[in-house]
DNA sequence: TTGACAAACTAAACACTGTTTAGTATATTA
DNA sequence: TAATATACTAAACAGTGTTTAGTTTGTCAA
């Protein structure tokens, strides 16, 4: 049946036109800038047509918080081939802030605005971030079995180093009054900092 | 003359009704969630006259965020008795979380929406946050005198505790995919290892 | 007490928003 | 060729923040 595929085919490369218009004006003019209208003018299509694709506005940022962690999840794998479990969790954890200052827009769709948050629960689907938290936890476990954390419990640590990770990483997109005098070129010694105290933690 | 006095005294109690409304809707209804509408149907009065108190709906949201860093820098200054440095750090911390977590939707207005967020870099007013956060650096400083971080930048090593809170806090107020595991009444467990991560960091 | 003035307030309008609906045009299938 | 399913559009609906013109109200000087 080549039919039904190209049609297939037609209907995703509508889905992400669709997506990819929708970054754009996002990261432009911000979550609350983008409208259906404004997307729909962007693709040249009517604003109806969007839904054809999309349940509604909330979905097509559903959709793109997906993208992002999967974006995230390749990052992490890249530091999986590390062997010691300590220098492993480093890297995991400068993968994780280089994500997150890479790609803002989606880190900042991923966990930081309420919006698509709040979808996200309504929609019950949280697994797209449970996969790259239990990486994370994996990660903690063997540098448990390691010794390191003796004593320490597994679920708390592990939330404790998304913690400060995540800290630094929202803290330096949002840009708090702390960063009037930490500027972008030095994001790099800030993310340096940040893993020196996750090595202070590790141990 | 009493007659302006009782006029100001009128005008400051309507801009409190509409604040506390708004507090109210906001709570209930989320950010997005809360109209100029509703607020007037709230305080029954109609739409047009809430723009006699706030320039626009952001300045509702702005008045609160101000009134938010207020009862943080309140918060903050009751760790301010303690002598010994490290301890009125650690308890400047305790009182952030503590803060964070009995407020949080002062928390949210403040450190987590974009909305307001945006709004305050509009105002080009930090200064209330600059407050509380230039408190925290004086209690890094002595820190510092006192024998801790040395050789570490304060600008950098200031950013990082508050990181570290901001990181712990936010997360479980928004409730990421970790916390799925973590409860309500477990949040003083929480507060109680990020605290001592933040004492790990400090020697 | 009266007239002027300023402030508070309202109803209505304006230009937006997300979403739904009814209807059309087009391509595929029997 | 006729029926059907799909994509698409224009228009409408109910909501939004904000502005405007006009009214009411309270204050104060003449």
């Amino acid at each position: 049946m080549g039919i039904s595929e190209r049609k297939d085919r037609e209907k995703s490369e509508m889905r992400k036109m669709i997506l990819d218009s929708a970054m754009q004006l996002f990261i432009k003019d911000g979550y609350n800038g983008v409208s259906i209208r404004k997307i729909a003018q962007k693709i040249e299509y009517s604003p109806g047509s969007i839904y054809t694709y999309f349940e509604d506005k909330d979905s097509i940022f559903f959709a793109l918080h997906v993208e992002g962690f999967e974006k995230l999840y390749q990052k992490q794998l890249s530091a999986q081939g590390i062997n010691d479990p300590r220098e492993r969790l480093l890297a995991h954890g400068r993968a994780y802030l280089e994500f997150a200052l890479e790609n803002q827009e989606y880190y900042d769709i991923m966990f930081i605005m309420r919006g698509p948050e709040e979808i996200i629960c309504k929609k019950q689907d949280w697994s797209h971030g449970m996969r790259s938290y239990d990486l994370l936890k994996r990660n903690v476990a063997e540098c448990q079995n390691a010794g390191m954390f003796k004593d320490q419990d597994l679920e708390t640590t592990s939330f404790l180093i998304w913690s400060t990770v995540h800290g630094v990483a929202s803290l330096l997109i949002r840009r708090g009054p702390a960063l009037k005098n930490i500027h972008e070129q030095d994001f790099s010694m800030v993310i340096d900092s940040a893993l020196n105290i996750l090595s202070n933690i590790i141990r």
